[in-house]
DNA sequence: CGAAAGGCTCTTTTT
DNA sequence: GAGCCTTTCG
C-alpha cells in the first residue's frame, strides 16, 4: 500500500517532513489523526525507522489506542514497540524506571484529585490551620499552578506576596513532605519530577535522547510549560520533533495549558517547518461557516481560512424550549424523529453540554423515553466510593507507606476504629517517629504486653487485627495473580459482606465486579508486576477512555471531552449566557475567548447536523433563572440557521407523566435471560449473565465475559445469544 | 463507636 | 440539590 497515495498536498507535505522540527497547524476535520498515523507509518515503512525509536504523545489513552489500531492497519505488527501514550503515562513509566536517581521509590502510588485533597486536609490539620478559612480546593489549585511552572515550596515562599500565598507556601511544604512519606506522586509531580530527573541526571537524559529519534506530540495547544520543557529535553539530541495543534481549539488554560507554547516553538526552533491543514473533510459547508463565524469574533487569534468541498447541507437548527426539562425532552424526541426517518442511528448522535450537572436532566429524559445512551463522564467510575476503596486496599498492599489509602480503608468496613483511635494512632506513630503503617505492625507484635500504650484494650485488638489482615494480603500478593488477589481482598476485608448489608449494596457490588473485570486484563502478568501495572492503569485513565463507539447509543458528553471526536449529528444544549459562556468566565475577556473556542469545538464536531438548543428558564443551583440566549449565537449569520420555538407548556413538566410522544421503538421481541445463563456476544465472546432487568422499552443485562470483563448491555442493541 | 439527622457550603471544564 | 461536616443519640 502506498502510504502517501490518499493524502492531499498539504497532508503529504506534513507526512514527508521528517527531518528537523515541524509545526502542523491543523483545523478541525482536516485529517489530523490521519496525518499523524501516516507520518509514523511512513517513518517505519518507508524510512525504515525502528518503531522502538519513535515516541508519540496523545491527549487521552483513548486517542493512543485509536492511533495504535489505525497504525496496525497501515503497518501490521511492530506497533507495540512504539512508545505511545499520554504525557502522564509516559512520565510514570520513566519515573518507575529511573526515578531512583532523584530519590523516588519505584513503587510510588499516583494520587488523584481526591487523594490530593485528603492529603491537603491532613497537611492543614498538622499545621493547625482551619480548613474552612483556607479552602483545600483553593490551595490545591495554587499548588498545581506552581507545579506546572516547576516552582517548588522553597521558591514559592520567595515569590509569595499575599498572606494567602504565605499560607499556601507553608501548606505546600508540608504537603510535599507527606507525599514523600507516603511514597506518592500527584499528577503534576509525574511531569515535574521527570523534568527534574533529566535536569539533574544528564546521563539518564542522554539515554532517552538517543533512543527517541522521532517525537510526535498531538493536541499541542493544550500542553503546559512543564510538558513543553520535557518534550524539548527529549528532542534535545535529534531535534526531530513534530507537534500538531490548533490554537482555536485550546480549551484547557485552566489546567495551565499555555498557548505560548506554540509561539515559543517557532522561537525555540527557528528552522521549524510550518504546515497548515485547512481543508475540512468532516462538516457540511453550512456547519463549517457557522463555526468559522463564531470563532472569528475572537480578537486574540490568527485568522485562518478553512474550506471544504463538502455539500452545503442544512442550516443549523436554533431551538428554544421552555425549561431544562423540555430541552432534554426535545433532544430525545428529535433524535427519535431522525431515527424514524432513517436519517441517523442513535449512535450517530451526541449531546454536548458545558457542565456535568447538565447531564442529569438529559439522562432522565433518555431513561423515561427508553432511548439508549452512553454517558461519558458523570458516572466517573473510578471516583466511586467502592471502587476507590478497593483500589486503596490494593495500593496499600503494594506500598505500605500510602497513608491516604490507609486512612481511607482502615475502618471500611467498620472495624471499631473510630476517629479517636485514629488520632491516637497518628499521635503515637509520631511520638515513635515511625509511619502509621509501621506503628500498626508494632502494635500487632506487642499485643498483650501493651500496658504502656495509650490505647484501650479493644482498640489495640482492632488495630492489630487490621494489621494482621493487611500482612496476609501482602504476603499472598507475591504468589497470587491479579484476579486472585482482587478476590482475596474483597473477601477477607469483609467488603463483600459489608456491601451486602447496604441499601444500594447491589449496585455498588456491580461496580466492584466491573473493577474486577479490569483486573482480569492483568491476570497473566507475574504477581507483583501485575499489581503495579493494574494500579498504574487505573490511576491514569480518563473518562473518554471508556467511550465505546461500537455500542449504538446516543453519546452524552461535555464539550471538553468531545474534543477530538466527531459525530454525524450534534446537539449543543444550554446555549445560554451564564452556561455557555459560563458565568464564571463572562467578565474576563481572555476566559470569554476560551468559552468561544469551546463553542467552536462543539460545532466543529458535527458532520451533517447541528442543533443549538436553549431553555427560556431553568433551575440553576436550586432556584429558577431566566437566561438570555448565548451571545455566541449572535455571531452566526441568519442565513446559516433556522430558528424555532418549541414551548410545550408554561408549567413545569410533570416528570411522572407518560412521555408526550411515543417512546423510542424497541425491537418487538426482547429475549429473556436469567442470571447464570451462558451467552455469546459477537465482540466480547462468551460469558455468564450476572443480572437481567427489564426496563420500560428495553432490557438491560449485565454479563461477566470470560475475556472482556463485566459489561452492561442493552438487549435491543447488543446481539447476545444463549449458548 | 456508629448511625442518623441536621446544617453548612459550593458548584466549570480533567490528566 | 448534593456532598461534606458536625452534632446528637443509642
Amino acid at each position: 500500500m502506498d502510504i502517501l497515495a490518499q493524502l492531499n498536498p498539504a497532508q503529504k507535505q506534513a507526512v514527508e517532513a521528517i527531518n528537523g522540527p515541524v509545526l502542523i497547524l491543523a483545523g478541525p476535520g482536516s485529517g489530523k489523526t490521519r496525518v499523524i498515523t501516516h507520518r509514523i507509518a511512513y517513518l517505519i515503512k518507508v524510512v525504515g525507522v525502528n518503531p522502538r525509536r519513535i515516541l508519540a504523545v496523545t491527549f487521552t489513552n483513548k486517542a493512543a489506542r485509536e492511533m495504535e489500531a489505525r497504525l496496525n492497519r497501515l503497518v501490521s505488527g511492530s506497533v507495540q514497540d512504539l512508545t505511545l501514550g499520554t504525557f502522564h503515562a509516559i512520565c510514570a513509566r520513566i519515573l518507575r524506571q529511573d526515578g531512583r536517581a532523584i530519590g523516588i521509590d519505584p513503587k510510588f502510588v499516583i494520587y488523584d484529585d481526591d487523594d490530593q485533597i485528603s492529603l491537603l486536609k491532613k497537611s492543614l490539620q498538622e499545621l493547625d490551620l482551619d480548613p474552612k478559612q483556607y479552602a483545600p480546593r483553593a490551595i490545591q489549585s495554587a499548588i498545581t499552578a506552581a507545579k506546572s511552572q516547576m516552582i517548588g515550596p522553597a521558591d514559592y515562599l520567595l515569590h509569595g506576596r499575599s498572606y494567602f500565598e504565605e499560607i499556601v507556601a507553608r501548606v505546600y511544604e508540608k504537603y510535599e513532605a507527606l507525599l514523600k512519606a507516603s511514597s506518592a506522586l500527584d499528577f503534576d509531580d509525574l511531569l515535574m519530577k521527570a523534568v527534574q530527573l533529566f535536569r539533574q541526571n544528564p546521563e539518564i537524559l542522554a539515554r532517552y535522547q538517543s533512543r527517541y529519534l522521532h517525537i510526535q506530540v498531538d493536541e499541542f495547544q493544550d500542553t503546559n510549560l512543564v510538558q513543553y520543557e520535557l518534550m524539548k529535553q527529549l528532542a534535545g539530541k535529534h531535534r526531530n520533533i513534530c507537534v500538531v495543534g490548533d490554537p482555536d481549539q485550546s480549551i484547557y488554560s485552566w489546567r495551565s495549558a499555555d498557548l505560548r507554547n506554540i509561539l515559543n516553538f517557532e522561537k525555540d526552533y527557528p528552522d521549524a517547518k510550518i504546515v497548515l491543514l485547512e481543508q475540512n473533510y468532516r462538516s457540511t459547508r453550512m456547519i463549517l461557516d457557522a463555526a468559522s463565524s463564531v470563532i472569528s469574533a475572537n480578537k486574540q487569534r490568527k485568522p485562518k481560512d478553512l474550506w471544504t468541498e463538502n455539500e452545503p447541507g442544512v442550516p443549523c437548527a436554533v431551538i428554544e424550549t421552555y425549561s431544562g426539562e423540555e430541552e432534554a425532552q426535545y433532544v430525545v424526541g428529535e433524535i427519535d424523529n431522525l431515527v424514524r426517518r432513517g436519517e441517523a442511528k442513535p449512535g450517530d448522535c451526541a449531546v454536548m453540554y458545558r457542565t456535568n450537572a447538565q447531564s442529569r436532566l438529559l439522562e432522565e429524559a433518555f431513561i423515561r423515553y427508553g432511548m439508549p445512551y452512553k454517558l461519558v463522564a458523570g458516572t466517573r467510575f473510578y471516583e466511586r466510593r467502592e471502587v476507590k476503596d478497593i483500589i486503596a486496599y490494593l495500593r496499600l498492599v503494594q506500598n505500605s507507606s500510602d497513608t491516604v489509602s490507609l486512612m481511607r480503608i482502615i475502618n471500611v468496613p467498620q472495624r471499631g476504629i473510630g476517629q479517636r483511635s485514629l488520632d491516637e494512632l497518628t499521635a503515637w506513630a509520631r511520638s515513635q517517629s515511625v509511619p502509621e503503617y509501621r506503628a500498626l505492625q508494632l502494635l500487632a507484635e506487642s499485643k498483650g504486653s501493651a500496658a504502656d500504650l495509650p490505647f484501650s484494650q479493644r482498640t489495640v485488638k482492632a488495630l492489630a487485627g487490621f494489621a494482621v489482615m493487611m500482612e496476609k494480603l501482602v504476603e499472598k500478593s507475591r504468589v497470587l495473580n491479579m484476579v486472585e488477589l482482587f478476590d482475596l481482598v474483597v473477601e477477607i476485608s469483609g467488603y463483600k459482606q459489608y456491601l451486602a448489608g447496604l441499601m444500594d449494596g447491589e449496585e455498588r457490588w456491580e461496580n466492584v465486579l466491573e473493577l474486577r473485570g479490569v483486573a482480569q486484563d492483568y491476570r497473566d502478568r507475574p504477581s507483583g508486576e501485575g499489581l503495579s501495572a493494574f494500579l498504574e492503569g487505573v490511576a491514569l485513565v480518563s473518562d473518554v477512555d471508556s467511550l465505546d463507539e461500537k455500542i449504538d447509543a446516543v453519546t452524552l458528553i461535555t464539550l471538553h471531552q468531545a474534543k477530538g471526536l466527531e459525530f454525524p449529528v450534534v446537539f449543543m444544549v444550554g446555549m445560554e449566557d451564564g452556561i455557555l459562556p459560563h458565568f464564571k468566565s463572562i467578565d474576563d475577556p481572555g476566559q470569554l475567548e476560551e468559552e468561544r473556542r469551546l463553542c467552536y469545538v462543539g460545532i466543529t464536531r458535527a458532520e451533517k447536523r447541528v442543533y443549538l438548543v436553549r431553555a427560556f428558564r431553568r433551575q440553576l443551583m436550586g432556584s429558577s433563572a431566566v437566561n438570555r440566549p448565548s451571545r455566541f449565537l449572535e455571531d452566526i449569520p441568519s442565513r446559516l440557521t433556522t430558528s424555532q420555538s418549541v414551548w410545550e407548556s408554561e408549567d413545569a413538566w410533570d416528570s411522572s407523566a407518560a412521555p408526550a410522544q411515543k417512546p423510542f421503538a424497541p425491537p418487538a421481541d426482547i429475549p429473556e435471560f436469567r442470571p447464570g445463563d451462558h451467552v455469546r456476544h459477537e465482540q466480547f465472546g462468551e460469558g455468564v449473565v450476572v443480572s437481567y432487568q427489564k426496563t420500560r422499552a428495553d432490557a438491560e443485562v449485565v454479563v461477566a465475559f470470560d475475556g472482556a470483563g463485566v459489561k452492561r448491555l442493552l438487549l435491543s442493541f447488543a446481539k447476545i445469544e444463549k449458548v
